[in-house]
DNA sequence: GTCTATAAAGAGATAGAC
DNA sequence: GTCTATCTCTTTATAGAC
């Protein structure tokens, strides 16, 4: 609901609804609506850090960044309503919270930056952009699928994730004309 | 402030302060608060088009698609409370109203599709997968700029709109491995 | 075109019974 | 752990003066 409508146009009767009880009851296991959102944020950040854990321990480069951008698809498509309530409605939450939800999600994307630049080292990826750059522009590819993908739709999630990779890691959009240079 | 806090979370009342007027003064611009969400709405897709509105009589197909991403990019960024309203908060139309939001974005993505598959068939771009497909990518690597690009920050737009297209056209980010192999 | 005053509805949250 | 009843505050929106 928090995907579909927003955090703040989902009324915690209609929460309460949902799952079946009425709207005090969620009172018993929340303390405020807040509450609720920062503990989706956290699950959302828990899950993508273990779905991302194992990527550093891959010691090929190209095999880590291929491994980390099919973890960070799968993960956001399997529970997309949970990481799209991170990701966009993380804005409701303030102070402390905030910058609690903020630390998780930039570890995360420093993640992507350390594993873009250790392609770079290795001369898997191009050092004309800064891993910075690089990583912004891999994190645009991969987190917008969050405002669409639809699980019931023709594509499914490593599907997707492979043709994301190759257009990254290999260029393939462009490889026809590549090749032909 | 829609894009900041989203639409559902901003009261009238603030939009008005904001302009240096009393809340129910907006009511004489506006019919309802949804009105000013669908105006937003409609003002994002009419730039969006008009600053699109040339590149099909580019022939060049690559050219075609590096005049697209850049009126894309450049747009997005210029105005991006306009347009990160009419991507995420459009949500909070409904009916009529949404259709019409619905239609105008869809307008937009099928200019990408068409620009994808002129390319594809002068074999600038591969066909291993499908222009709907590699659509959706170019898509991502465009939209979810929004919701994190500074315009106060180190990169300018026409900058990044250089990147994203060498990404998708070229294979940058693989540029020496693929001069490697 | 903006104001003050206010209506009407809906929101998050609490109290206390069961 | 869930309920009903309800409090309190905020919200969108209207009425009518200036």
């Amino acid at each position: 609901m928090f995907r579909e409508r927003g955090f703040a146009a989902t009324t915690t009767r209609e929460l309460a609804d949902a799952v079946g009880i009425r709207g005090p009851s969620l009172y018993h296991h929340f303390e405020t609506k807040d509450d609720l959102l920062f503990g989706v944020c956290q699950e959302s950040l828990r899950r993508l850090a273990e779905a991302t854990r194992a990527v550093e321990a891959e010691p090929d480069p190209r095999a880590r960044l291929v491994a980390l951008i099919d973890a960070h698809v799968t993960a956001i498509v399997r529970d997309r309503d949970l990481h799209a309530a991170m990701l966009i409605e993380m804005r409701a939450l303030s102070g402390e919270r905030l910058r609690a939800v903020i630390w998780g999600r930039d570890n995360h994307e420093a993640l992507v930056q350390r594993s873009i630049q250790y392609a770079q080292e290795a001369g898997v990826l191009g050092s004309e952009h800064s891993a910075r750059e690089l990583s912004l522009a891999l994190l645009n590819l991969l987190n917008w699928t969050v405002i669409w993908f639809d699980p019931a739709g023709p594509i499914t999630a490593p599907q997707f994730a492979r043709l994301l990779a190759s257009i990254f890691l290999d260029g393939t959009a462009a490889r026809v004309s590549r090749r032909i240079a």
